[in-house]
DNA sequence: GTAGATAAAAGAATCACGTTCATTTAACGT
DNA sequence: ACGTTAAATGAACGTGATTCTTTTATCTAC
């Protein structure tokens, strides 16, 4: 990417553009994790001075937020309004943790900083709210209902990306039930990841615990 | 804490330990925030120079797995054998979410560090296993149940830490059902706070959506 | 008790990081 | 054509974690 050397001053064509940042930055989260994307780093990949990327951004937190920008824009909302509410929750909640999963340092980055204020995230979540509102479910539980499934989505998606066998009972150890289950889940497990069916069965578990108080909301009212 | 001035050398009474680096870090992160634990703070803090800590603490990753074992001794399992399993399980994770959210700035340092291996929180997981398995629950299951219900509760922890009026959808914007559910959720909301509101009403869908598969379980048995 | 090993502190130094500032040069607008 | 603005370099700062050396005290074996 680099052309051995630049002289001082204003070049005649330009070399960086904010999204040019952005996308590398990105792909060196991806391929060398969350450290080897520092301002250094993005720099030296770009054949550029550091200094120069701060005629661009306005430092490291808003590359961060570029970044998560480009994932967020990977979750598919076209569920609702189309098919039914449970259905596009489910696609929405996949769609979301893959786009997070798909680039594993991401995450940790990602949701430690919160949401600026004019993110297109914000379109997301209108979307989900469309649909849910829509579909009936009250509005001041509507929010609640997006923000819980979100923090099992994140939980899940931060746990997919820490997960290199973590969690692993010690041999010999003083925790025989633990290690039971472990030995059990590794049994039943195929060639899916432990973090995989952990999500599966905990977004089935939400999904039913959410039709069953919709349909408690249907027969009240 | 400091004593002014020390001379090179071995003090005759010593100075510091293992522990009361790992409570004063805890101190120091809940007091000021991640970025206020450094091993400059810490030292600063305990009257020392950074590096008399390396004679306790292998490094900084080291600290924040102390202080993670600090918190996560406050985790309630007594439950576990002395109710049923659903109220156990509440129990649990309610007393999990509030450890963490006892010390904010905790929540994004730790759910990024894997555990190490040798830590107290296996002890924690065997008496979670312990109790579902005696409940009845499918071995093969009971990770997956576990770690899908910690993976809500430390997306829900995360959350509460970073929430400061984060999510709010823009004035004047293009996104109507977004902010129609935003008020709705304010007006409904009394002094609970919004993240306290999702995680309940997160928890309870999962345990509704838990208890309903036990049931079809014990049918299908 | 004294000698040698070990432990716990200071202090100096290294290297990476994010960031700022001055400087140089090109592009843009009137 | 000229002043302003924009985009790059290069040098520097302050802070971060960490390591190494040195100094002094404690502990252990004989």
């Amino acid at each position: 990417m680099q052309t051995g050397k630049r002289r001082v001053g204003r070049p005649t064509t330009n070399v960086l553009t904010r999204d040019l940042i952005m996308q590398t930055s990105l792909r060196l989260i991806t391929e060398r994790g969350a450290a080897g994307a520092s301002m250094r780093d993005i720099s030296r990949e770009l054949g550029v001075q550091p200094s120069a990327l701060y005629n661009h951004v306005s430092g490291h937190e808003d590359v961060i937020g570029g970044v998560r920008e480009l994932v967020s824009e990977r979750i598919d909302v076209s569920g609702f309004g189309t098919e039914p509410w449970i259905a596009a929750l489910e696609r929405w909640a996949k769609s979301y943790r893959l786009a997070f999963a798909a680039h594993p340092p991401t995450i940790a980055l990602l949701a430690v900083q919160p949401l600026t204020e004019q993110s297109r995230v914000g379109t997301m979540y209108d979307a989900v709210c469309r649909g849910l509102i829509d579909a009936g479910w009250p509005d001041a539980r509507v929010l609640s209902l997006v923000v819980a499934l979100e923090n099992f989505i994140l939980g899940a998606a931060l746990d997919r990306a820490a997960t290199s066998e973590v969690l692993r009972p010690g041999v010999s150890d003083s925790t025989p039930s633990f290690q039971r289950a472990y030995a059990a889940r590794e049994a039943s497990l195929g060639e899916a990841s432990a973090a995989d069916a952990a999500f599966d069965f905990g977004l089935a578990t939400m999904l039913a615990g959410l039709e069953a108080e919709y349909a408690a909301l249907s027969q009240g009212a």
